[in-house]
DNA sequence: CGTGAACCGTACACTGGTGTATGGTTCCGT
DNA sequence: ACGGAACCATACACCAGTGTACGGTTCACG
């Protein structure tokens, strides 16, 4: 950008970047809490010394905000983006449960993590209430947008949500192969009403599972 | 027990108990997590030194072994009480709606304090997961045995437990008074029928607050 | 060449935590 | 009266982690 640079800007590639240090704190974070975000333990697992990381870093906290931000960046935003879309109920309730299950999108072991965080930091529950009554915001909006009342829409959406939280943070280890067969039962469910046959056969279809189900 | 004692044995009463180490603990475990409970401070806490703790305790692992001992004998039994009893489909449900208000019942701090634990140790991990599978397979039992199908059971019962804990975990600030009104829209959305009005007026009552709902 | 910025390594001082050893106090039974 | 158990305080060695100061290397660019 700065340079106009005929040649093709090698750009000496810093042995580690700002990112990097980000990345591998992500996965440190989600795998095994806040605490286990130690700056010494990083360095030794990117094979390099704490004088990098304060290069890139005024201190510890700068990590602990960036990690923060991506989150922020990261998981409401694809909610967002699940439920505005749709055309019809079906998809747009089939799109809610996807965004869970693609990758880049709504990152549930990261959002599970931030929870574990917001018990010890106040900052953090803040901002993690936050988020979920924004979420829970543009699902009832949704149900609204479908017919259904005030009262239903915001008690639908509640339930769903927080049941859809629920199962990645508490059930992650439930494949999406054994719950496939349910969907139709967890669509009533939620919605109360009963889910197109085609739609659903579409949904397992996207993600690679047989309709082993009752037919 | 040891002596017949004549005298009502005043036991001269060890200044600080284990069990008073283990209740200050517990508090500190849900308000802060479980990085929070460092011995020093909890000395500090209660105006003793840590010479006292080491008396009682071998070291931290001991005093944390305690802390899941107690989850464990307060938490689970208590979906068990509360969805073994009723006997009917209406007073099942609310039981289990009541154990998560009646404090000594089932904590739901605990348990989310539990969950925050269990990002970080596997073995909190492996019991919280166990605890998660015995209380499903209490509440889809609750579901059968009120007519619901096999996998209606299961499915409802998940939706249920999941949504539960989400209300706790994720939103507790939300009183109760808040969400009363929503009583019959809730019970419909969890088991497909609708609530008996008597049952609901006595829910109600018993928690203290007014049915300003819609009538 | 050589200089300055970007980047990493090394060494140090400091803090907050653990566990252990040992000594002091209280109080009960005899 | 005293011995011993129960209980707490004090003092120590030790470790993991932070932040900072400074020195060394690489490399684009003039």
């Amino acid at each position: 950008m700065a340079h106009p640079a005929h040649h093709p800007a090698p750009v000496p590639e810093p042995r580690v970047s700002r990112t990097d240090w980000i990345d591998v704190a992500m996965r440190v974070l989600i795998a095994e809490g806040v605490d286990a975000v130690r700056i010494t333990r990083l360095a030794e697992r990117m094979s390099v010394t704490r004088g990098s990381f304060y290069w890139h870093f005024t201190d510890r906290e700068d990590l602990l905000r960036a990690l923060r931000t991506r989150w922020e960046a990261q998981n409401t935003p694809a909610v967002e983006a699940a439920v505005a879309g749709a055309e019809t109920l079906d998809a747009a309730v089939l799109a809610f449960f996807d965004a869970w299950l693609v990758p880049d999108r709504f990152d549930a072991p990261l959002d599970h993590a931030m929870r574990a965080w917001a018990t010890a930091e106040p900052e953090i529950r803040a901002a993690v209430d936050a988020a979920d009554d924004a979420r829970i915001v543009l699902v009832a909006a949704m149900f609204a947008r479908f017919g259904y009342s005030e009262t239903d829409a915001l008690i639908r959406a509640r339930v769903l949500y927080f049941a859809q939280i629920g199962f990645y943070a508490l059930a992650s280890h439930a494949p999406l192969s054994e719950r496939a067969p349910y969907l139709e039962t967890y669509f009533e469910c939620f919605t109360g009403r009963s889910l197109d046959g085609a739609e659903a056969d579409a949904f397992r279809a996207k993600h690679g599972v047989d309709h082993h189900g009752p037919r």
